[in-house]
DNA sequence: ACAATTTTTTAGGCGAACCTAAATTTATAT
DNA sequence: ATATAAATTTAGGTTCGCCTAAAAAATTGT
């Protein structure tokens, strides 16, 4: 049984690990968890204790099968609950992370499994990441950060990167939603901005940074 | 700001007292939160000192009017909570509980404000229990134990005073429910045990301290 | 009234999850 | 290669929420 503190790590871990591909560092799950590197220091030794990740002094931690599943599932349960959130207690989009932050800990399969299904079994979460299945698969959906995108491109918003609540009031107010169809007008050379299109409608400039949190699923239909 | 810990002290003290009524002494604490005397002095010590309670040494503890109303802001939660697991995910209501322990415990006066909406406003939890409005202020409706009628008597049931699951399970399996029509057909005085009709189908007997649970508003229509 | 019993508090300890300061190891730069 | 810098661990400390054992106060029985 995992702590609501040590969920909170092995989450931390999962995502700056990049789904376990690589390892993370002390510091950088420091800074993460808005801790001291002595406190992680503790903590990856009690998570080592539990067989959740695997450490070696000096030289970062791993995450482990079992611990990647625990990921999982709190995974889950934050994008049930932000799903929730949004389509059945009308919160909007920038509303929710926090909530979805407390809510993920619930200890309660039956309550998941009934949550699941009052919402139809959602696949996504209002910002577009993949609800992993009650066994921990995801379904990734492959996307490319609309930065990265070529000129008279257009592309359908599918999930954003960033998730703070001040990016997403800025998108909201520009008139950006996931399934928004986004034509690249013009990229700016020395700044990386870009002029774009929004449904067809609203032609706005971006910034670099915006667009590199803007994953697209690109479609050449010229509508 | 409470801790979890510190809301479920609240919460026992003020159930014990009776909403406020009477002291609480640190036995009976003890042994509701299955805690040891000696934690609780500890923690009682902790209350006192945030004013949630009046603490004198030896003479037990007294919520005071901040602490009354920190703890009827967790009983609304609870009983909000397991509405909507009845009402919304079709939980059982002898399965509601053990969940809302651990769903009155989050902090977003948001979410309570929508999920309230979200429900309809509900003036009852499923086991009858008046659920205090966001001020706090509890509508409680006038009942009697059913051990207490007259035979002879009918009336509807209000509410269980026992929500362990044991019992609602017995209730819903010889089909007693929040809203049934009772009515007694004899009372035996040896042991309290009563005879009863239940809306007007099954005819059953039941123990006295079952009796004791139920909680009824007497009608004495004929129908 | 006072001895026995019960209740409550105090004293001292422990694990979880944090901290600061100091020591140690690893990485980088000349 | 060695000095310097950066990352990490260790040592020692804190608060919260629990414990056991012992001391003290309150209650009860005769
Ligand atoms: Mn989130
Ligand atoms: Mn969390
Ligand atoms: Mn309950
Ligand atoms: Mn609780």
């Amino acid at each position: 049984m995992l702590s609501l503190v040590e969920e909170n790590y092995l989450k931390a871990i999962y995502h700056l690990s990049d789904a376990g591909k690589s390892a993370v560092s002390t510091n950088a799950l420091a800074d993460n968890m808005n801790n001291k590197a002595a406190s992680v220091t503790d903590m990856i030794k009690r998570l080592s204790s539990k067989g959740v990740i695997s450490y070696e002094k000096y030289r970062g931690v791993n995450i482990s099968e079992k611990g990647r599943r625990a990921a999982l599932k709190v995974i889950r349960k934050h994008r049930l609950w932000e799903t929730f959130l949004v389509e059945k207690l009308n919160f909007n989009w920038d509303e929710v992370h926090e909530v979805a932050e407390q809510l993920e800990h619930i200890d309660s399969p039956l309550l998941i499994e009934k949550l699941d299904s009052f919402l139809g079994h959602p696949k996504v979460d209002p910002h577009g990441h993949p609800i992993p299945d009650k066994d921990g698969r995801i379904h990734e959906v492959k996307q490319v950060q609309l930065s990265e995108a070529k000129e008279g491109t257009t592309g359908i918003l599918h999930s954003v990167n960033d998730g703070s609540p001040k990016f997403l009031q800025y998108l909201s107010k520009i008139g950006i939603r996931i399934g928004a169809r986004i034509e690249i007008v013009e990229r700016m050379e020395f700044d990386g901005s870009m002029e774009i299109i929004i449904d067809d409608k609203e032609r706005v400039f971006i910034s670099r940074q915006a667009s590199e949190n803007l994953l697209i699923r690109e479609s050449h239909e010229k509508r």
